[in-house]
DNA sequence: ACGAGGAAACTACAGATGTAGTATTCCTTT
DNA sequence: AAAGGAATACTACATCTGTAGTTTCCTCGT
């Protein structure tokens, strides 16, 4: 399967609505989007012509205006941040990952040992 | 603590190599950034230059030339980086994340369904 | 059929990023 | 002290991102 185009941080935040509720139309989509982020309606409209053409969405015409659906799979996209970060980060291997979760969230040392252990194979397989 | 500058992907490459060993000259540096990027010297003093910019590393005169050295903790930024992805595709909630890794990695139910009740305290504390 | 109002198209612009060329400076060696 | 070589400083430029204003066009209601 072809990568998917990379959707950036706030264009992230309507490609969520849009996986969630398809086709929508871009004022649909504006009151759908939480308030908190008050971006003017060309501005959305901006970042949905910029999904567009880099294939993220599909415009279909209706009456006037258009109807966006996602042409990538949310799971699809998800998989190749979390890709990415990991291999910046974590040279691709998820133990320190897992590690780093560990400790930030304190885990106890016991749900720790279990873990470590339940990953063992993980690891030894990758 | 104050939030670290954000290294971007390129950069992170060179941060690498100075978390493991500095301070470094950027000649020094160079030498040991892996071949296959093959980056024009210049690119990467002008990387360097970026990330002293952002407060990401220091530069030290010496002789004719500086000594870089991180003046943020590798630690911090791995957070603020999975954080952020977190937040973006998972809504900061870890499990999911692991599920994801469950399915990709292909995990055995068995160790699924442990790690599911491993982490099931993790999720409603949060 | 015409006008009003909303959509889309086009334009704008600053900051970040990837990538590097050119110019200047300055240390070191004859 | 002058030259050579390296390191830095400055400049460049295309693309992506965040953010939005201005202009044009189409559609629906009267």
């Amino acid at each position: 399967m072809a990568k998917s185009p990379r959707i950036s941080e706030a264009e992230w935040e309507l490609m969520e609505v849009l996986w969630q509720r398809h086709p929508l139309t871009a004022t649909e989509l504006i009151t759908l989007l939480p308030e908190e982020r008050n971006w003017a309606p060309n501005t959305i409209r901006t970042m949905l012509a910029r999904l567009v053409k880099k294939g993220a969405l599909a415009a279909e015409p209706q009456g006037g205006s258009y109807l966006y659906t996602p042409l990538v799979a949310r799971d699809q996209c998800v998989g190749e941040e979390v890709d990415s970060m990991m291999e910046r980060v974590f040279g691709g291997s998820l133990f320190p990952l897992l590690m780093h979760f560990a400790e930030r969230r304190k885990l106890k040392p016991e749900q720790l040992r279990k873990l470590r252990n339940l990953l063992k194979d993980e690891e030894e397989g990758k």
